[in-house]
DNA sequence: GCGTTTTCTTGATCGAGATCAAAGTGTCAC
DNA sequence: GTGACACTTTGATCTCGATCAAGAAAACGC
């Protein structure tokens, strides 16, 4: 019966966000994504895939269903910054807008569910609850973006690592209780080196110093364990 | 007629980006601000004056009818961080928020008209277009956010310094024509210390080498003339 | 398995920007 | 005007993170 909400060849359980959050596929409502579901095309990226280029026509809009999706501008010559990071179940693209702000890229191996650019509009325009929760992810994204920037703008190598490593913690399981805390970096060293506006080296660097002072464990390349959040929070600066 | 639009001592002229704007005062048309007034009230405050304090109960919005105002972010040990600017006409407060994320603070004299917090947000509710223009506000927030996190994260002290200047010229002087530009700075070298992510030594020794190359010239401490624009763009990196 | 490639770590050195220190300039009260 | 104070500039030195340069360890193809 779900299966026909999306004309793709992926079982139903690209609704898994459904489910985890309780009926709403973060800025869409499963109801919402159902009615558009004419329209709408699962698809299916692996890491490094670029979805969308930098000053590019805007062509659609998409919720990400798994993985995780980095938001990156580029300067003429070559230095990168990436501006944002998106998780499920983030709505991509700005809204009216006909031209990318940004480069998209799949950090991960990533499911989306694209939506054509005049299908989503012509549904907020006549659903005033969907076009408020847009503008609650929109503030959301400004905040974490102001929050960023202090990051960049005056934190430490060491403090910009710590940072980045609360962030994935929160972001990746964001229910779990206790002190400890065990997950995946869905990005490389490059990757962060870019988030953090440093380079690989200091990175890594800075990821062993976290290591030798006991506030992480690295069990594999990109697997981090945080026997004590409250360890790394007092690393962060604030 | 105008007058009682606002509860206040200052002329009509509190009104001037009705006329640079043609009917718009930012997010807020001449007509929605007018149907506000029994509610406005029109404050004044100099340079310096803290106008909502972070993590503080968000009381009112307001819009900015004259000066700028700068967004603050600050860590525990009290380095800071400007993480946004606001000048004439646009519209202060995040929708719906019960609490500023962001400290705000008057960085020249400022000339305000606060608007009760229920009294907008009742406004939205009933007002789809008022609604779509603060989504486009708050999307051109984050674009200018994200543009900042790459000078933030990847610029040179010297790039970062010509894309201030670049990006006051800009705001300030949005319908010049031509290569020329003369401008007031409405920010201390401290702020610009503070927008960038450097100290004020090293903003000053950048602002002596663009006069030295003769990208600017510095005709008092705070006023700026760029003989050709383009150079000073050849200056940013991007 | 084994070789190739990519990614990550570690070490040595360098340099941009911070820090420390002092002097110069402007502004305002009186 | 004169003094007090805040802001800005300039100089000397230091330091954190970048850069340059090997290695080590995963990931991948066959």
């Amino acid at each position: 019966m779900r299966k026909d909400i999306h004309n793709s060849n992926i079982p139903v359980r690209c609704m898994s966000c459904e489910v985890r959050h309780k009926g709403m596929c973060g800025a869409l409502s499963a109801d919402e994504l159902l009615a558009l579901s004419a329209h709408t095309r699962l698809v299916n990226h692996e890491s490094g895939d670029e979805l969308a280029g930098e000053k590019m026509p805007a062509e659609s809009y998409a919720t990400v269903i798994r993985g995780v999706v980095k938001l990156t501008k580029t300067l003429e010559d070559g230095r990168q910054q990436i501006v944002g990071l998106q998780f499920a179940p983030d709505l991509l693209g700005r809204l009216n807008a006909n031209e990318n702000a940004v480069s998209v890229e799949a950090a991960s191996d990533v499911n989306l569910c694209r939506i054509p650019k005049a299908a989503l509009e012509r549904m907020v325009k006549s659903n005033p609850a969907l076009a408020e929760r847009l503008m609650s992810q929109t503030l959301r994204e400004l905040d974490e973006a102001r929050d960023w920037m202090v990051t960049l703008g005056r934190k430490t190598a060491a403090e910009k690592v710590a940072s980045f490593l609360l962030l994935i913690a929160t972001h990746l399981d964001p229910e779990a209780v206790g002190e400890k805390r065990k997950f995946d970096l869905p990005l490389s060293r490059a990757d962060i080196a870019d988030f953090l506006g440093l380079t690989i080296e200091t990175v890594s660097r800075q990821m062993s110093k976290l290591k030798a002072d006991g506030v992480i464990s690295i069990v594999a390349n990109r697997h981090i364990e945080v026997p004590k959040l409250s360890k790394l929070k007092a690393c962060c600066g604030s």
